[in-house]
DNA sequence: AGCCGGTTTCAATCATCCTTGACTTTTTCA
DNA sequence: TGAAAAAGTCAAGGATGATTGAAACCGGCT
């Protein structure tokens, strides 16, 4: 008989010394997670189901209701990975120096992928259910809050010298967050276009406008 | 008596004539198709049930399955009413001289209450479902491609002055799409801000840069 | 060391509720 | 009277959460 407690997955050897190695089922939790957002992604918040979810993850749904009692539960913990791997993701994106230098290009290609990645997806289709679901909501709003809170921080860094002209820089950022995630959204049915890659550099354009106008 | 032909089709209100009471079954009909917007507006696609259309229109489900066999016909004509309405809403809101002559500015408020009415939250919601829907993909499609195209024609009338200036109308009116939708996605869930209304205005002023531009 | 009781992890089945669409019956009105 | 409209009933399927049961792991004890 093996000694593994599964042998349908290989043990991360790293933790299998750190004393309990049942803690590592919170590898299953993980995988539990990114097998809803799988599901979110592929087959939408409404077909999102709890035996969908399981069967993604390769368990059984009674071994995943032990890791998550409700439905509920496990949106919940998919909103909290989301966030989290959504602001690492941006963040990383953005530390790296340009290799031209130009840190608006940088931010803008940078969000543009952000929005075009399935954790963005998977995160639009949490937000648009939550907003006839009064539950869901609550979980989703302070989550959605701290995301964009943290991005407009992350991006005052990026770019340091904007920081005496607050307004004009609120207003490229909203611009560029509104012009981007039009362009997400309909991303989401469509596929991109030369029309939209001209959108994209006109917003470049003029967020440069905007940062050197009167100074 | 029945004058009616042996009708495979039992409904279709547009092709019997005046004189009978089918007048009053289309008018069922509409409450139906606006009991369903209702619903999607109330309570998102995902919950939207016949069972809840029916309560919502005053009828019993048994009366509304005999005017639209199954829920996916009911979506269709919600589909075909919302492109209609909202395509009529439009085009009446640009018919209108402004009062200050501005049509930039009528174009972008018109387009703004636009994306903040019911209607465009009932088709935002069927839109968002038609992702991972190949059947409500294949109803919604021409719907929405017609409506842009349509749109995109009545834009062109209202500024009969950029007719030669093909490729910057396109850039502004894709920016104009993508700002102002983008806006209206986040007003789903938040609310209307002095902020938004400095992006509106920025936006303004960039379309009449864009006209104005080598002339 | 080796056995034992309790706990944690996972698997399977069950009962319940909801949704849908087909079918049947009643009512309305020309 | 007879056909259309409306109402009511029903069974099949799906989704959820609870219960039961098995296997592995931990501690303590002889």
């Amino acid at each position: 008989m093996a000694t593994t407690p599964q042998d349908n997955r290989p043990l991360d050897p790293l933790l299998i010394g750190s004393g309990w190695q049942a803690q590592k089922s919170a590898s299953t939790r993980t995988q539990i997670i990114e097998a809803a957002i799988t599901c979110l992604v592929e087959l939408g918040y409404g077909r999102t189901t709890t035996t969908e979810i399981a069967k993604k993850a390769g368990l059984s749904r009674g071994a995943m209701l032990h890791h998550f009692p409700s439905k509920m539960d496990i949106i919940r913990a998919s909103v909290e990975y989301l966030h989290a791997k959504r602001l690492r993701a941006f963040r990383k994106a953005m530390a790296k120096e340009p290799t031209d230098g130009d840190h608006v290009r940088l931010g803008i290609e940078g969000y543009w992928s952000h929005v075009k990645h399935p954790w963005f997806v998977a995160f639009f289709e949490i937000a648009v259910a939550a907003r006839t679901d009064k539950e869901l909501a609550a979980i989703l709003f302070p989550a959605q809050e701290a995301f964009e809170r943290e991005w407009y921080e992350t991006s005052l860094e990026l770019f340091p010298e904007w920081k005496r002209k607050g307004e004009k820089f609120m207003l490229g950022f909203d611009l560029t967050r509104y012009v981007i995630e039009g362009m997400g959204i309909s991303f989401l049915t469509h596929k991109e276009t030369e029309r939209d890659k001209r959108v994209l550099r006109y917003l470049e354009a003029k967020l440069k406008d905007l940062a050197d106008e009167d100074r």
